[in-house]
Parts: C-alpha cells; structure tokens; sequence
DNA sequence: CATGAATGAGCCTTCATTCAT
DNA sequence: AATGAATGAAGGCTCATTCAT
C-alpha cells in the first residue's frame, strides 16, 4: 500500500490556506495542485469535484472552530474568566481557525445560502458558548448576552477595522475593550 | 449633442450594487452591461478597463462614506449623542453607504493592499469623527477611543454575525449595546 | 453594422459536417472552429453552450429531411412512381440531407431519449409520405406500407450494408431490389 | 496458481456490453472497471492500451456473427426456409450478436478505415451465407441476391427506423415483409 | 457612444496511461 | 494481477479586452 503522496488532508490544508487567503474563488484546483507541488489531475483522485472540497473545507472549519476550540479551552480549567481569555488567545497553526478563514467564510456566506446557514449554525453555537462563559460572572442575563455580543464584535473588529493610531496605540485601545468586558 | 444613454455615473452606481451584492469578483463588465440594458461598449469608452471603474467605485465609496456622511450628521444639529444616533441610522438609498458595500471592501483589502491602504484612510477618518463624538460626553480619552472602537464594532458585527435567537430578541440585544455606550 | 464573419449558419453547416462525418461526439467546439478558421470562442458568441449548437443541428436537420425534401419531390411534378424515383435521387448539396448524418442521428437515438423522439417524429413524417407515394398506385394498403418500409430499409441499408461483390455488381442489385418496389 | 479474479474474457464481455450500449466512445476503460468492480490497473494487464481490446472486441463479434452464427443455425437443420426464420430469431444471450452490437460496429466503419474493412469482410461473408439460403429456393440467381439484400436490410432497418404507426401494426408490416421474403 | 463579433487566457473536468507497491 | 495515486492532453465555458462600423 503506497502511501500517498499527496493525501486527502494535504488538499483540505491548502484549500484552508487559500480560503484564508483569499475567498472561496482562490480555492482553485490548478493553483492548490502547484502549490502542493502536483498536477492538478490529481485533485480529482480524492474529490471529484471543487464542489466537495469546498464542502470539505467547510465542514473540517466549522468542525475545529466549534468543538475543537471549545474543548481545548475547557481541557485546561480554571474560571470563566480564564477561559475567556484563553478563548481570545487560542493559538493553532491551523488554516481553519486562523481569522481570516472566518473573514472569509462570512463573506462567503453573504453571496452563497448554503453557506450562510452553516455559518448561523457555528455562530449560534460559538454564541452561545461565549454567553455561557459571561453568564459565569454576569449575574443579568441580558448582561451577559450584551458582553458576548460585544466580545464577538470585538473580535472580528479588531481584524477587520483598519484604522491607524487611534488615539494611541491601537493594541492598547482593543485591551482596554477586553478589559472591560471581563470586568 | 445628445446626452450620453448611460452616462459614467450609471455605470459607478450599478458597480457599487454589483460590488456591494458579490465583493470585487462580481463587478463584471459584461454582468454590469446587461443589468443596464446596454451592451459594453461603453464601459470602455468611459473606463478603459475594469480597473479603472473599481478605482472609481473605491473613490466614490470613500467620499460616501466619510465626508458625505459627517456632513450629513453635522449638518442636522443636536448634541454628540444626537449625532451618534443619526449615525448609525443614517439611511441612504445609496449603495455606496450600503454596509454590505463596506464588508466587501475590507473583504477586498485583505487580497489587496492598495485597497487596504485606502481602507486605512477611510477607517482613521471614521474613527476619528466617532472617538470626538464619544469624547464630547466621555471625560476619560481611553474611555472615548474604547466606545469608538466597540461602536464600530458592533456595527460590523450586527451585520455580519449571523447566531440566532442569542438569548433572546437579536435586535434588543444589539439595543442593549447601543445603550450602554451612549451612557 | 458589421458582417459577421462566421455567422451562425456557417457553425451550423460545419457542425452537420462533423456531424456526419463523426457522430454528435466529433461535434466539438474547438473543431469546428479550427474548420472555420476563427477561435473557439466565438461560437459562444452564438450559441452560449455546446448543447444548444447540437439542438440547432437537430432542427435543422428535421426541417430539411421532411419539409424540404418533400417540398421539393412535390413541386417537379410527375406521378407517384416519378416522385420515389426522384425521392432517392435527391442530390442536395447539404450536409443535412447527407445520409451519412441520418445514420449519425439514427445513431446517436439509441443514447440520447430526446433525439429519439425527434427521430421518431422524422421517420414517422416520412413513411407517411413514402406510404401515400407507394398508395398511389398499390391497391392494397398493406401492400403499400410493406413497400414503404422496404424503401426506407434499403435506402439505409444501401449506405449500411457493407459486402462486397454480392454476386453480381452491388448497384445493379440495388437496382433491382428498386425496380421491384415500383413494379 | 489462483485464477484471475477479472480473467480477460470479462473485459472483452463488458467491453461488448458497452459497445452495444454506446459504441466504441462509450468503452472506457475506467467504465469498464467499474461496471465489473475492479480498478483498471488489471486492464492494463490483459490488454496494454484501450486499441488492444477496442481491436479485441471486433475479433470476438466477428466470429460470434458469422462462424458461430452460421453453425448454429446449420447444426438444427431444416430446409433452407427454416433456417431463414431461425437465423433472425437467432436468440443469444450474448453481447457480440446483439443487433446493437452490430448497429455500433456499422457506426464505427463510417469513421475508421479498419473498421471498414472489417465490416465489409463480416457483410460480404453474412451475405454469402443469406443468398445461398435462398438460392435454395429461389431459381433465378440475381433474385436471390435482392432477395438477401431485402432481407439484410430489412432486419437492420426493423431495428433503425423508429417512425410510429406504419399504417397499422408496426410489428405486422416487418412480418409482412418477412413472410414475402420467403414466398 | 454603442453594437456585434471575435480573441485568448484561465479554469474545471474527463480520461487514457503510467508507476510504485 | 490488482490497487492507489498521479500525469497530461483534451475539451468545455467564462470573461476581460479589442476592433470595425
């Protein structure tokens, strides 16, 4: 059994990578294969199809963004607070739960129906998760769904505005948000 | 001399709907043709190429979106909180101030750097109108640049978050949010 | 306004050719406009889809089996006998009444439900014609649809068959089968 | 020594199913593998390229349809009437002498020279065998031969014209024919 | 200004074939 | 003998662009 050279994952990775980078239309088979140094005749051994790697790419993103992350933060204990803060900070070199792949799912999902009701589905329950953490130390629920709405926002915010020198440092500004919300 | 059957304008307006509907991607020349009933012809007699007309949509959006606006904030009076209000209920039937108008764009600024470089500009001018507006009420400057920055926030957010039923009413909690920050 | 260089008629008649000569799969864009000395994307200037170009083919190829055909048996006149001699002597320089491209659509109806009905159609316009020419001077009418299944059969059948030296030389064999019919 | 799991005959088998299905275009080799539940790769065991079996299948139909045919019928006895109407009701299990077979194998002549070639020797050697049939009761020589013509063509065009309603029964008019045939 | 027509590059997909195991 | 994997040549379709009128 000869290993592939170039298996299912290797596609799913670099289609991640360029969903990141550049919006569902950069997931192109020509520009996947070169990339992973194949020809792109290849592809269709595993999917058939650009369809179902996109599919794919979905389901592997929505997949580590919900349970995955969750279950990362939650392995390793403490309070709300900690979680929450470690919630912001998980770092994974992974494609799928790099920002930008969330940027551009979202985007996605305003031009593709199919898309918009994954993400409904992955947003409920990243929300309701973030609600849950609030509701920790938030004694008012309607608190609590305030802070985890604000906290969402902050967090494509801080990616996606652009602004220079708000004021000051703009890292400063975000951390003071952030403090806030944990107040 | 008869006037031009579709003068430039026509042209910018129908790219901002189409920029606004599908991101830079569907700002096609033969897709903007067809919507306004003539054939290209004379889109390049106007535009040269398409990247002059999505120059021009980035043009006209900016100046929309930031001293059309502020003007129009400005000019009705009231105090900082007024202004606030209108702000974000500033309801113009234009595509260029359209919010899905500016997703696409900072979508588009991720994939290209002359348009995040513009996204820059227009964000620092926002930023800097809301933080005054903020700290017109807000003694603490840090206290005004962290409204501003959960503002702006919260108005991408709302429209680009998709959870459902996130404890109760989506609406009332976004209300919630607004609220808070005009305290 | 311009004249067309390669108006639709020409993608047509240069896709009957290949239909002919090659059945619906050598109906291939890119072929026919090599043929026709200009880029394959032309045609879809034209035709929008392959599919559409083959459904053209077929019309035309229907309206020219029947209508055509019998219109112009008909207007020279003659008896019955007259007619189906002419009938199979209809030299027309058309790819559409080659009887290379009835075998190719004969053909192609065995794969294709839509183009068997359409074929269904053809044959049945034409062996209500044969049958009337064949009435005329049959006194039975069971008689005149034998002869004119036998017509058709041998008409096919002549341009199918593909032995050598059936005894004698092959036209006269033909010939004789001929003069049978319309004894 | 353990026997092949897909011995060559199969291949050869389904390559005749396809064959008959949707002529020589329709005998892929990757179709085939599927249709008998193997990868391809023992394919290329047996055969070394798809012309290897396309010139394979050809072989084995055109034994099947003359020798094997001709015996069969000769082997039950009867006069030469008998065997007539045995030879069209020749039922046989057997991909190579489906008439579809035999339809695709004719398509194909009219596009490959060998093909021709081949068929001109299988038709020349059918039509021998048909015209001493009836040369059996038939005196006049050149009768014989139109007679065996009508008769092959009769049975291809049976199977070829697909026009409705022939004045009555369709199925009537063939045995009409037949039955004059055999007069 | 605008139309009809055509070009060519780019992308998706299919399929015969090859190759290592 | 057979499998999993990969290659490369077609061929279909889209779209920015060009050009003559």
């Amino acid at each position: 059994m000869a290993e592939a050279r170039t298996p299912r994952g290797k596609w799913i990775e670099e289609g991640l990578r360029a969903l990141a980078a550049g919006g569902p239309d950069a997931v192109r088979v020509e520009a996947l294969a070169q990339s992973l140094g194949v020809s792109k005749g290849g592809f269709y051994w595993y999917f058939g199809d650009r369809e179902t790697l996109l599919g794919e790419l979905l389901d592997t993103w929505e997949r580590d963004v919900t349970e995955q992350v969750i279950e990362r933060v939650e392995s390793e204990g403490g309070d709300a607070r900690d979680k929450l803060r470690r919630l912001t900070g998980v770092v994974v070199p992974q494609a799928s739960t790099d920002v930008r792949t969330d940027l551009a799912v979202r985007d996605w999902a305003r031009r593709d129906e199919r898309v918009a009701e994954r993400l409904r589905r992955v947003d409920t329950r990243r929300m309701d998760y973030l609600r849950s953490l609030f509701a920790a130390f938030c004694p008012d629920e309607e608190e609590a769904a305030a802070r985890a709405m604000i906290a969402f926002s902050a967090w494509l915010g801080s990616h996606l505005i652009a602004a220079e020198h708000p004021g000051r440092e703009r890292e400063e500004a975000w951390d003071l948000v952030w403090a806030r919300l944990l107040r």
